[in-house]
DNA sequence: GCAAAAGTGTTCTGTGTACACCCATGC
DNA sequence: GCATGGGTGTACACAGAACACTTTTGC
C-alpha cells in the first residue's frame, strides 16, 4: 500500500540494476498467490507503564498509521494466515491470537488517489504487481493478539518503516476503519477478561499484585478495590507466590507471583464444558 | 452448486428455446458481480415443539443438506449481504441477524467431483456461468438468525428444492463444515442468551411462561427451576401480562405474556454502556 | 374425582462490595 | 522518622439455588 516512496528513494539514490529490480519484484506478494478481496488485520495489544498499548505501523512519509495486516494465501487457512502475518510483523512466537470479528462495509477502504498517482512513478513491473492491493474493496478478518510488551521487536518490511506502541486511550490518526477495529477489539477483551488468559499473555512471567491489578484497571478503565481484587484472585487459585520480592525502594518490597497455568487452563476448560 | 439436475430435468421434459435459456442464464449470479472466494452462511434458528430447530436446505436428489448461503456483491457490505441472503431464502423481514464467526480452513470445501461431472451435461452457457461456485476454496462469514418459527416460508430457488427444520440435537448429514458452524452458532447463542433478545425473536408475540421457560431449557439443555425462573423474569421487568389466557384443556389455563420491548432494549443498552 | 400443568414464597448460601489500618522499606 | 506503596479482615446486601403445596381445568 505504501511501498512506492520507499522504492522511489532507492531509485533516486542509486540506479537499480535489472537484476536487483527482478529480485525486488519477486519479493512482492503476487496477486495470484492470495485470496483476492480478503485481508487480515491484527490488533496487537501490549501493556507497559500502566497503559494498554496497540502496535501501529506506518510508512514514515505518511501521516496516518495503520494496523499490521496481510493477505491470505490460497493454500493456507485464515487462522494460519493470521499467525503468519503476526510473526512476520512482530517476530514473536507463542502468542495468544484470536479471531473476533470480520469487517466488510463497502466504504471501509476509500480510494486513495494520492497513492494511486504515486504508483506511476515507480519502475515498470512494480505498479502492476501491487495494483491489486490498492483501490480495492477488502473484507477484513480481524484478530487480536496479546503479547508481552518486552518480547516484541516489530519488523520493518515493504509496508512499514516505522512502528509505535500507541496508548489505546490516545490513538494516533489511523487509516479508514482501523480505529473502529481497535475499539471493537478492546470491547472484546473487556468482555473476555474473565474467560481468556488475558493477564497471562500481557504480563511477564513474574509480576506483583499491584501490577496485575493495574493491568485489570487499565483494561476495564476503572479503579478496583485492592482487597477484593486479591480475594478474588486467591479464590480462583490462579496465582502462585514465589520466594522473590521486587526491591524497588521507598517502601515495602512487593512479592512476585507467577500464574498457575494449570488452574487457569482448567478454569477455561470448565467454561467450555459448561457450554456443552 | 446443485443447479444442474434441475435444469437437466427441464431440458428433458421440454426443449428450451434460446430465448428461455438466455433468461435463465441472466438469472444465474455472475462471477463478475460478486466478491470471489467469499461466502456467507446463515444459521437460521427457529423454535417449535420444545425443540430448537435449524433451517436446512438441499437439492432433492442429493443426500446431504446444507445451510442457506450466498455471496457478497461487489457493491454491498457484508451485513447487507447477509440480510439480503436471509430474506431471499426465508422471505421474512425484521429478523435478528448477527455475525458470529468466519471460517476459512483450506480443506473446508472439498472438491465435489460428482457435481463437476454433472456440469458437462448442461446446456452450453450454464457451466461456465456457475463454475466459479464449485471446486473453489471459500472463506465463509457466518451469521446466526433468530426467527419466529411460524413466520418462515423458505423459498425454493436455483440452489434448493427442499427445506426442513432440523432439530439441533439431531442434525441430518450436512455438507463439509456446516455442522461445525451450527455447533459454534449454538455455543454463541448460549453465551449470548443473557445479553441478546434471544427469546423475543424466537417466540410468537404472545406466549406462556412455560413456553419461554421451555425455550430457555432447550437452548441451555438443562432443567430450570420454575419458581426461580419466574422470579428472575419478573425482577428483570421484561414481561407484560396480558388479559388473555390460553385454553388448552386438561388443566388450568395459562396466562399469555408479551415482551416489554423497551425494558429489553434498555437492559441491552446498559450492558453496552457498561463496556464503555 | 382425578390427571395435568399453572401458579406462587421462604430460607439458605455464597459472592460482590464497601470500608481502614498497620507494615516494611529507602531515604 | 517519614513518605510511600504493600498487605490484610470484617460486615452487609443481594442474587442464585433449593425446596412443596394449592389452584384451575377438562375429561
Amino acid at each position: 500500500m505504501v511501498i512506492e516512496k520507499r522504492f522511489m528513494k532507492t531509485s533516486k539514490s542509486m540506479l537499480i540494476s535489472k537484476k536487483e529490480l527482478k529480485k525486488i519484484v519477486q519479493l512482492i506478494p503476487s496477486e495470484d498467490d492470495y485470496m483476492c478481496g480478503l485481508a487480515i488485520n491484527c490488533i496487537v495489544f501490549g501493556y507497559h507503564n500502566k497503559q494498554l498499548k496497540v502496535l501501529c505501523i506506518r510508512q514514515e512519509e505518511l501521516t496516518k498509521w495503520y494496523l499490521p495486516s496481510g493477505h491470505v494465501r490460497k493454500d493456507e487457512g485464515i487462522n494460519q494466515a493470521a499467525y503468519r502475518i503476526l510473526v512476520e510483523r512482530t517476530g514473536v512466537n507463542n502468542v495468544f491470537l484470536k479471531q473476533f470479528q470480520t469487517f466488510g462495509d463497502v466504504h471501509r477502504i476509500p480510494t486513495d488517489s494520492e497513492l494511486a498517482a504515486e504508483l506511476d512513478k515507480l519502475p515498470a513491473p512494480i505498479p502492476e504487481k501491487i495494483s491489486w492491493m490498492v483501490n480495492k474493496r477488502f473484507v477484513t478478518i480481524c484478530y487480536y493478539a496479546l503479547v508481552e510488551f518486552s518480547k516484541i521487536i516489530p519488523r520493518i518490511d515493504f509496508f512499514s518503516s516505522e512502528w509505535t506502541w500507541a496508548d489505546v486511550q490516545n490513538l494516533p490518526q489511523l487509516i479508514s476503519g482501523n480505529q473502529q477495529m481497535v475499539v471493537e477489539a478492546l470491547r472484546t477483551i473487556r468482555r473476555e477478561l474473565q474467560y481468556e488468559p488475558i493477564g497471562l499473555n500481557l504480563l511477564p512471567q513474574k509480576f506483583t499484585i499491584s501490577e496485575i491489578q493495574a493491568l485489570y484497571e487499565t483494561i476495564l478503565n476503572k479503579k478496583l478495590d485492592n482487597r477484593n481484587f486479591v480475594k478474588k484472585l486467591v479464590s480462583m487459585k490462579i496465582l502462585r507466590k514465589t520466594d522473590e520480592k521486587r526491591r524497588i525502594g521507598g517502601h515495602r518490597s512487593p512479592t512476585l507471583y507467577k500464574f498457575n497455568k494449570q488452574a487457569y487452563t482448567k478454569a477455561l476448560k470448565q467454561e467450555f464444558e459448561m457450554i456443552f
